[in-house]
RNA sequence: GCGCCCUUCGUCUAUCGGUUAGGACAUCACCCUUUCAAGGUGGAAAGACGGGUUCGAUUCCCGUAGGGCGCGCCA
């Protein structure tokens, strides 16, 4: 009988879910999702102080928009403190941990002397098996996990291999702090074990805990789950991954307007391969993910390859299906309230309808609201820097000549008036360039644009031509 | 300081002892073209260094250098 797999993402709420999280969530996802296994989530809680309801909102907002589902609710690690106290005591009654009451100040001796000497642990053991009779009056102890002082703690890990510490280098860490409160290290082990987690993924910063609590794991005599420690993601320069660099919350990156498939294709790709493939359906990447192909060497965070793929999604999504996403995303842009009131029925019609040409040229939904800037402006048009400088006499005299054909065209299609204009720069005896260069300024207040004829069709006849009048000038004679 | 991990084009990566070291992003050139994109074609671009093992190393081993992570009554 195979048992089914479950993994989890663990986050502590202390901040925004950041790309790394996001990443390590994914690739649990992925593994569960790939195997009819769940992902369940657990809120790493246990610092009161730092721990915030907002980081909490954060990290549900995030894995929401980003696609990832978890099963169950959502375990606060908190909530469970009483258990941990449980197994703290377990331990403790079975000699497998000890009371300790070395003060802060000891403590601080200990570690600088231990780094003077040049030794590996840092405490040193010294109410390990003293009596508690000797214990200084009014000190409330720690309860330290007894460790194994010989022999070799090993694990196996699906991306690390096989990682050897030995043991005279691991010193006896506290499992409860001297206010009963559980400490991390206790904590995850007997919720993965209580949550009956099979794998654990999670960032390899996470590797040296691993070998620890596996030494918990053996005293309390659990089956340990399965471990992949994926390394963690770097910035541009190869130094830990910064605000500067990308280290944002997920929510930035919908602001800069990507696409949740993006993203994931983007991360699934950041330290995992298969082949030369790179862009991956969500079907694709269940089916493909695989903890043995993951890399072990950290990756640089690459916004150019973000965009890029993040361009590759645009140009593939329905007109309309984006549409909506625009309109998702409007609150949350800067500027985007003014712009949602503008957007009545008939420029959402007009928007749509440019949709197809904008989404040609956008990397991200930011893009394709810049592009269809030219739909919301109000006559007369203001022409930037680079629109008036091809507005020459020259030119407004080709526009006033154009104009009266341009009127006759009927119907107002993209077809007709590219006939209509084509056949005017003929016989004009000048490049279509000479003249859709003044008509996109005109038309757009800008030198870059979609194509001109879409330009003219989306606009409309009489908002086209009046935006036209306003440029036009005939030649003096 | 101690421990652990990592090192192929600028970046993400393929290669599981024998390849003209492949792909993608970025970059350059050309084509297409009403602009900008997109698309097409082509180019430049890599095994950190030093030792081994082997008929043969990017691939296996050791060392050096560089980078990362951990070493809390944080998680």
């Amino acid at each position: 009988m195979t048992e089914s797999v479950v993994t989890r993402f663990a986050p502590s709420p202390t901040g925004f879910l950041h790309i790394g999280g996001a990443r390590t969530a994914l690739f649990n996802w992925l593994y569960a999702r790939g195997r009819g296994g769940k992902m369940l989530l657990r809120i790493e809680d246990t610092d009161r102080e730092r721990s915030t309801q907002a980081a909490i909102d954060a990290i549900f907002a995030g894995l929401t928009w980003l696609g990832i589902a978890w099963d169950g609710e959502a375990v606060h690690q908190f909530s469970r403190s009483a258990r941990h106290r449980e197994i703290a005591e377990q331990l403790l009654a079975a000699g497998k941990a000890y009371r300790c009451y070395a003060s802060p100040e000891e403590l601080t001796q200990m570690r600088e002397a231990a780094r003077r000497e040049g030794r590996a642990k840092l405490y040193d053991g010294r109410w390990r098996d003293r009596d508690p009779s000797e214990a200084p009056p009014g000190v409330k102890p720690v309860i330290r996990f007894k460790a194994p002082l010989s022999g070799e703690t090993v694990i196996d890990d699906e991306v690390q291999g096989r990682v050897t510490w030995q043991n005279e280098n691991l010193d006896d860490l506290v499992l409860l702090r001297s206010d009963g409160t559980p400490t991390y290290m206790l904590a995850v082990v007997v919720d993965d074990h209580d949550m009956a987690v099979t794998h654990i993924i999670r960032g390899d910063d996470h590797l040296t805990n691993a070998a620890r609590q596996m030494q918990i794991y053996d005293a309390l005599g659990w089956r340990v789950p399965v471990m992949a420690h994926i390394p963690l993601i770097h910035g541009p320069d190869g130094s830990k991954l910064s605000k500067r660099h990308g280290a944002l919350g997920v929510d930035a990156y919908r602001a800069m307007g990507y696409l949740p498939a993006a993203m994931r294709n983007y991360l699934v790709r950041l330290g995992w391969a298969h082949g030369d493939q790179e862009i991956f359906s969500t079907e694709e990447m269940i089916a493909a993910f695989d903890l043995a192909a993951i890399g072990r060497s950290p990756a640089r965070f690459d916004f150019a390859k973000l965009e890029s793929l993040n361009g590759h999604y645009i140009r593939h999504s329905g007109d309309a299906e984006l549409m909506a996403e625009i309109e998702r995303l409007l609150p949350h842009v800067a500027g985007g309230a003014e712009l949602a009131a503008k957007l009545t029925p008939e420029l959402r019609q007009r928007f749509l309808a440019a949709m197809s040409s904008l989404k040609e040229r956008a990397k991200t939904l930011v893009d394709l609201i810049v592009g269809a800037g030219f739909l919301f402006a109000s006559r007369p048009l203001a022409l930037d820097e680079k629109a008036q400088a091809v507005m020459t006499p020259e030119a407004r005299a080709l526009l006033a000549d154009l104009l009266p054909e341009l009127e006759a065209v009927e119907p107002w299609t993209a077809d007709a008036a590219e006939q209509t204009v084509r056949a005017f720069a003929e016989r004009a005896g000048v490049k279509l360039g000479a003249v859709a260069q003044p008509l996109r300024a005109a038309l757009t207040g800008r030198v870059t644009s979609p194509g001109i004829f879409e330009v003219l069709a989306v606009l409309g006849k009489s908002e086209s031509m009046a935006r036209l009048r306003d440029q036009a000038q005939p030649a003096a004679v």
